[in-house]
DNA sequence: CGGGTGATTGAACTGCTTCAAAACATGTGG
DNA sequence: CCACATGTTTTGAAGCAGTTCAATCACCCG
């Protein structure tokens, strides 16, 4: 697996959704200056506070964006990117130097091109198309971002946990993450997360056998998710 | 107060912020396309789905966007916007067509510039400065958001009042916004605002006096905000 | 002076947190 | 193949912050 390959960035670059929009020709610097490199899980891609001057496009595998908070005492995973995502694109696009959170891969083969900061920048800017392309994309992430949390300020943890469900685990038997990585993701603690797939589990809403789960009554697990948008217990009909 | 007027208007936008670094040539085409347009207190700019045809850039007064939520029971404000400031920017440059959130003025002489988002579109994007400037301010907006968000999820009400406080009372004796909308700032209803409030003022952290605040405790009102970044209870020793 | 808006207080309740311990799984070395 | 060590999941139980409903109070305006 050769480090550089030109020919394998462009063909990454050109598929991926941040750059849609882009000629090939624009592209083509980036591929060039881009590398390969390989991480296992655990590794680490960068951690807040550190200087960004590099963008990261995963190829495979997959890369946990996270911040740490309430003094260390808890994790709040972000985003989860797979192949063709962007890693560090706000960062390293909008100028904030220190990075905002960490990053880490979560599988053992993880592969990111990695683009040098400033060479992006300047060509992003400088193609209309590009330009576009990538603040529509970063909008559309913003607006992700504020709907998760959003949810996490406003709707209890069994919406939070039924719409995880509706979402990731929609096709059949699905493997669920560690109760950890889950409690991470929905801004809450592993005990927590434990309880409440219990409950589901005892309402015959899901089956679970191991990590492994399947949806059995998804009516029920969307009208508990909040179709309307959370409404919580301010639903209760009297 | 002619709603047209190139000169005000090219003014504007060479001192706002967002478009820092970008010649009086690149934003003059978009000056000629601006009207300026005065708001009463309360007087909607945009509601969320509506389609966002327009940008707006604040005057003179200021506009409070917010999103609406817990099916309608609970508003959470998420910027109020001064002068030089943008609103809707996200929405119209990323391309999001339905607005994600209502904005309406919150001082009776509020003064809008409103520009059209198909010609800011077509500038910013052709503009290399004025691009790389926008992105840099649309990537600063989504870290305080994240900030926002982030200190709602995680930290109490008292770390996030006192912190407000220190904001926004520095300077001697402070008007306070209702309790209301306190609340809806925060991230919770009037009657925890109240609570709180009383409870620094019994603590004699703070001076009431109608809505007037000024702070006494200023080292006080820091530790409860948690320099630290949040560590909430898991901070007390033991 | 009355009426309406916003502020305050009371009280019951819910969901989340935290600490702690038990149950279960998984891998290691004897 | 068992015994042990490690880590994750599950369950228990006490406590607290925030929610909600509702009632009272203060103030401003005409």
């Amino acid at each position: 697996m050769n480090p550089a390959d030109p020919a394998r960035a462009l063909e990454l670059l050109s598929r991926s959704p941040v750059f849609r929009g882009a000629s090939p020709a624009d592209l083509q610097p980036l591929a060039a200056l881009g590398t390969f490199r390989t991480l296992r899980r655990g590794e680490v891609l960068f951690r807040a506070g550190d200087a960004l001057d590099t963008l990261f496009l995963v190829s495979s595998g997959s890369v946990r964006v996270y911040r740490v908070v309430r003094g260390g005492t808890r994790e709040l995973t972000l985003h989860v990117e797979g192949p063709r995502q962007l890693v560090a694109g706000v960062g390293v696009l909008g100028g904030s130097d220190p990075a905002p959170a960490h990053a880490v891969a979560l599988q053992t083969p993880t592969e990111v091109l990695c683009l040098p900061a400033a060479a992006v920048r300047e060509q992003v800017f400088g193609t209309p198309a590009l330009a576009a392309a990538v603040i529509a994309a970063l909008a559309r992430r913003q607006a992700e971002l504020l709907a998760r949390l959003e949810g996490l300020v406003f709707s209890e943890l069994g919406e939070r946990l039924a719409a995880y469900l509706l979402e990731h685990a929609a096709d059949d038997p699905h493997a669920l993450p560690t109760n950890s990585d889950l409690a991470a993701l929905l801004g809450t603690v592993p005990e927590l997360v434990s309880r409440k797939l219990g409950e589901f589990y005892r309402l015959g809403l899901i089956q679970l056998e191991r990590r492994r789960v399947r949806v059995l009554d998804r009516p029920e697990l969307e009208r508990l998710a909040g179709r309307t948008g959370g409404e919580g217990r301010a639903s209760d009909p009297r």
